[in-house]
DNA sequence: CGGGCGATTGATTGCCTTCAAACGTGGTGG
DNA sequence: CCACCACGTTTGAAGGCAATCAATCGCCCG
């Protein structure tokens, strides 16, 4: 467990449960944390499974000379974290302040080992984010940055956004280390699409969606 | 299921099994396929899940103009296609002629309501599968082309190759798609490596390891 | 008002792709 | 047996896209 978590104020950690799949709640403790801080590290033993409740959280690898790749963002309603390992295979931090709950992973284990749906939910997890991972490996070695851009704001938008727009928690560089660019390129594309009008950026973290296609036809590309 | 199989003169199946896990065996019929067949295809209800007996097997994703990524490669003792939703999310076909043990999913999904280890051993692969895909998400983010090739000799020769070194069942194409290049990047890099005395080339598909540090420094770069 | 940080924009570089040609090997038919 | 063809691979030259280097902008906070 990181230390972050005592470089910080927090409240009396409060009860609080977590989801898993339908019919399954676990107990755990809900924790508040700042904006950038560790909730666990690459080789950490995996002590917990996470839930977030409010705020946005990062989980990335890195390479061995330190260029950093975020392997999937985490929004209210999302669990991360869950691994079958001894020990954490990425590292996990916030991206703005988030209330995290965490459930031991020991008693999720034991569920497992008591109720079949608890393994069928587990199983269900990990597959789905197998899809998403190869999702991203194919916008990551096979599109240009325009089009990485742009289908990252489709599923952004389409997972957390409303009708009228989503509001980014996480900075361009995030972005960025999430599709495998500079910052730059991805500051660009933005503006490039604004420039043809597929959407507004009102500031640089607000994005409205003005036409749908035509990011959709970018994204293809 | 893909006509293919119906393409090339094929002897009797053969009844085989393939192993799930340290414990389970599951019986299914062994299928022999010609080079560059196609096993299943993507959104293709999922009947079956695949071990490889001999031979090489790839499956990919297509993004929507056609550009292929190969998500992964599959070799003698490896299983593929399994996969929880009804329709496949990928595609599979074989890089060379392969022998297959095709097990009805139905039989699996009996499997696991009756005995926990099935499930368990479903869980583990599931969980493999998508520890090998945030590396390669890693390699396809954050590397340029010389450390992908290496990356890719690097971790194919620990899985399959020997202390004479590795025979490499697919072509530059294959190893393109797969690490988000063009074959003439992989094979510039190929050269390259022969160049400074990292690996020998007999033949194109045939790598001698000469200085895996050599390698290993390049990959990390 | 000043400072700091993230974002944007511009200029240039560099790496990978694209386009093109030659090479080598395995297979087929003369 | 050899010539020739097909296909995969290698190599070369040129171009393009994203990275890098650099400066400015805008905004939030003190």
């Amino acid at each position: 467990m990181s230390l972050s978590q005592f470089e910080s104020v927090r409240e009396t950690p409060a009860i609080d449960s977590i989801k898993v799949g339908a019919h399954l709640a676990f107990r755990g403790v809900r924790m508040r944390f700042g904006r950038n801080e560790e909730i666990f590290g690459e080789g950490e033993p995996v002590e917990y499974v996470y839930s977030v409740v409010s705020g946005a959280v990062r989980t990335m690898r890195f390479s061995s000379d330190g260029r950093r790749q975020i392997l999937s963002f985490h929004l209210p309603g999302d669990l991360f974290g869950l691994e079958l390992g001894a020990a954490h295979g990425f590292s996990a931090e916030t991206v703005v302040a988030a209330e995290i709950v965490m459930v031991r992973r020991a008693q999720l284990e034991k569920a497992t080992t008591e109720d079949p749906r608890a393994m069928r939910a587990w199983l269900d997890i990990t597959a789905q984010t197998l899809l998403d991972a190869r999702e991203h490996a194919l916008v990551l070695g096979r599109k240009g940055a325009n089009e990485r851009v742009a289908a990252f704001l489709v599923t952004f938008a389409d997972r957390f956004g409303s009708s009228a727009g989503v509001d980014l928690p996480m900075s361009r560089t995030d972005i960025a280390d999430y599709l495998g660019l500079t910052i730059e390129s991805v500051s660009r594309a933005f503006s490039e699409m604004e420039r043809q009008h597929a959407i507004d950026l009102p500031t640089s973290r607000r994005v409205v969606m003005r036409d749908r296609s035509l990011l959709l036809q970018r994204e293809a590309a």
